[in-house]
DNA sequence: ACTGTTTTGTACTAACTAGTTAAAAATGAC
DNA sequence: GTCATTTTTAACTAGTTAGTACAAAACAGT
């Protein structure tokens, strides 16, 4: 690829026709997230089994040797792919403000929130999928991991307070049921899009189906909680 | 495997010591059977990239030799695969009689049916997961599915209607709005339970959570179709 | 008995793929 | 200038895996 060594901001490349090396930074950081970055997409794109070393190898600025020295294998590699992904995304959640709205309005932006979240990660939804076809075996041995979603949880329970009080909310919930169902919509239409499409056809995806979709799936949610 | 061999209900086993070989009968059509189970799970188990025929050869009653013999190669055999997965499910739903019933109470027995029924069927839920991450390579070329799926709309718009007229559910809503919604909430219950019950807990996933479970999705869908 | 289809068995190959070896060079902090 | 760390390069290995070749036998319909 023309790409490969052309957007080297890192290396000054010899003079033309030298035989020399070019010349480097060491940039220890820089090239694992080069590594990391063309890496998930392999994993999220092929699966495990699926991806290559030599083609993620080839993709970087990089080479094979320097995946092996800085993620020993390629289960050490997916393993770090894993975790890097859930941090990009729940660090993505973070600008969230929603102390000031009412609870029902907050609640209709957290959905509609994440659902276009889902959307805007497609490689981390399809890593997910891969890591609950595996039976969550590196999932498993991650610690940082569990301790991210906390936050999802609380925020949720905050708004959920609110609306019982107010009552707004039926007081019957728990807060990781709402959040089940604000993950179950936003997830699959993400994770499904391509059987449901193909099966279905494309008016769901379309700009305007999907901002359809969005609505309905913030409604949906507000009705589950509505007090009747 | 000590069953490998032992459950033959084909095959008379030769004579204990004899160097003469097993008898059998030509049933080619309980060999393709046969191959077609065993690379189901497998399939299902460890991804398109990640089953090994090898492996799927030597969980079968026959060989190697005879995968490729009816299936040609690795990908003919999972396109065959995925064909029989989605006439086995859509076989299973025939059972289903909703005539009677007056519209809601039809549309939560389709729903908590659907519930049942994906769950019932996890490998069919990995194989679309599976198909899901490839893209849709295979599905796209495969006519027979297609079909499959009509019935499950017009079953939905035969019951949609009779709420509309009834003045039960709101009338500005697709059949396949509904179905999305169906499916959504039930295939993410199958797809997404390692990594959710590996971060949240188990609690949804024991036998009283699934129950609760399934009511909540029902009454999920009738509040999102009923009149306000 | 004839004949095409189904089945078995085994050994083989050609390509692929994760991971290694080894030697050397550039870097940057001290 | 010394030295641990980082980076490059390229060939190599050992195991795996999809798919084949070849030979022979049992079956079923006629």
């Amino acid at each position: 690829m023309a790409l490969n060594r052309g957007m080297d901001a890192v290396r000054d490349s010899a003079e033309a026709g030298a035989n020399r090396r070019t010349r480097w930074k060491q940039d220890p950081e820089g090239v694992r997230r080069d590594i990391l970055v063309v890496a998930m997409n392999e994993f999220a794109e092929n699966g495990l089994s699926g991806a290559r070393i030599d083609e993620i190898a080839a993709k970087t600025r990089t080479s094979k040797r320097m995946i092996y020295y800085y993620f020993g294998d390629k289960d050490g590699l997916y393993r770090d792919v894993l975790e890097e992904a859930y941090r990009q995304v729940r660090a993505g959640e973070e600008n969230l403000q929603l102390a000031d709205l009412e609870p029902v309005a907050a609640l209709r932006k957290l959905t509609e929130f994440t659902f276009d979240h889902h959307r805007d990660h497609p490689s981390f939804i399809r890593l997910v999928m891969i890591e609950n076809i595996h039976h969550g075996d590196y999932l498993k041995h991650s610690e940082v991991i569990r301790k991210l979603n906390e936050t999802a949880i609380s925020r949720i329970e905050g708004i959920y307070r609110k609306g019982v009080a107010s009552g707004d909310f039926r007081p019957d919930l728990t807060p990781l049921a709402i959040h089940w169902q604000i993950s179950a919509l936003s997830f699959f239409n993400v994770s499904n899009r391509v059987s449901f499409s193909l099966l279905f056809g494309q008016d769901l995806y379309t700009e305007e189906g999907q901002a359809g979709l969005k609505a309905q799936v913030a409604e949906t949610v507000l009705r589950f909680v509505a007090r009747r």
